[in-house]
DNA sequence: CAGTTCGAAATTGTCGACAATCTTGAGGTT
DNA sequence: AACCTCAAGATTGTCGACAATTTCGAACTG
């Protein structure tokens, strides 16, 4: 017996076809290349993929449990379309766990780790600063910060539902409608002050902070949506 | 189109074999008759069930996204065993979203539906008569109770993170361990603290209550199995 | 001409068989 | 006697074909 015992290595050697295979239409989805609200196709990704049906369906199964796709039976599949109710809802969950997670990884983070949040932190300044300040979080970056975290937090099961399931949906999302944080210089301050929080072992100033963070990236979403939704009743 | 929009039913009438046979699977998981740890043998589960082993594999597909099975490639898969230190992070989740639906609740649950929850509440208060005070919340009372709260905050995602996946696992873990709340009229209490602040529409104090009643659940556990691990090291 | 009904085509659901991989036990070697 | 090697068995992964259901269009009826 070894000594790694409850860590999910990814086994990137024996990996089974409808994993692969699954990992890349998650891609695709999430880029927008398989465009939102398109009806999938079971026979047609089977062939794009060269591969059979039968892993494609458990890549499909795999693909439902990750939101990313809604099935109906006998009708078949197509790929979510965010709405922004959906998506207010999905900062609300995001506003509760990842609090939650700030909360415990200000009592377990290793300081190690949190120097390596700095340094992280550090990166950013420098991209935005070479950027002109605007629009430094544009893609993954603001997302590794908040992954490091919930890392951090030493809680398993909140990995798996923020980092398994909910942050391919926040991915597509900011492909979608390439939203990046209009505020990026006040973004990177309210980073600093988690951090500080954190690393002073203060727990309820930690979630409250990362709570005010991400409520603040909701309200701004819900602003920007509700200038936009002049046009159309929904 | 229907005026119904986003409202999930359940087709009962068309339902896939795979699903059908996944609801089965999943109970069975949850009461033990399938007991944890327990490794699965596709075709032995196929013929129990009378299907083939392609449905099987998809229901399959569907418990590991439900975190009841765990799958290693070309190896197999196995119900999931849940330590102590699992279950706590659990109720981490647990109180970060629940405090979260509860604080919306507070602001979005109709009054009609807080009248219902004070009738379940005069219920459970009959049922703890009966009993004798001792350990009314034995099965899915207490369950229910937290449903209905999830279901009255108006947020789609939270009920599909907590019904849909993660109150199976707890359910499970209750017949495992046969605990039910062993301060039956301190729970009850603490619900009908909880409506107080949802009909006072008070968010704040309803998530700070919430989150109380499930962290005294969690330290109840902590404590319970702090006396019960002094045989096994793990 | 609008509405309905029916049927053919396409798609999804299901099945049994074959191939690839892991496990287990026997046999041999040091 | 302990350890390694290897082969047989079992299990999982993959594939192609058949059956059931839905959908779309055309013909028919009022």
């Amino acid at each position: 017996m070894t000594e790694i015992t409850d860590n999910k290595v990814l086994q990137s050697e024996t990996r089974t076809l409808a994993d692969q295979v699954c990992e890349q239409i998650v891609t695709a989805i999430v880029v927008g290349d398989i465009p939102p609200g398109q009806k999938i196709s079971e026979p047609e990704l089977a062939r794009t993929y060269g591969i059979s049906r039968g892993p494609l369906r458990e890549a499909m199964r795999r693909l439902e449990a990750l939101r990313l796709v809604e099935r109906k039976p006998h009708v078949g599949a197509r790929v979510v379309k965010l709405s922004a109710k959906e998506l207010v809802e999905i900062y609300r969950v995001r506003e509760a766990l990842e609090g939650m997670a700030c909360r415990l990884a200000a009592e377990f983070m290793p300081q190690d780790e949190i120097d390596s949040l700095r340094d992280l932190l550090h990166e950013h300044e420098q991209s935005i600063a070479q950027l002109d300040g605007r629009s430094y979080f544009q893609k993954e970056g603001d997302l590794d910060f908040h992954y490091r975290i919930v890392r951090g937090c030493r809680n398993a099961k909140l990995l798996e539902f923020l980092g398994g399931d909910l942050y391919h949906l926040v991915r597509m999302y900011r492909y979608q409608f390439s939203v990046s944080s209009s505020r990026p210089k006040r973004a990177l301050k309210e980073h600093h002050q988690i951090v500080d929080a954190i690393e002073a072992r203060d727990p309820e100033l930690a979630e409250m902070l990362m709570r005010r963070h991400i409520g603040a990236a909701r309200k701004n979403i819900e602003e920007k949506l509700n200038t936009a939704t002049e046009t159309r009743g929904e």
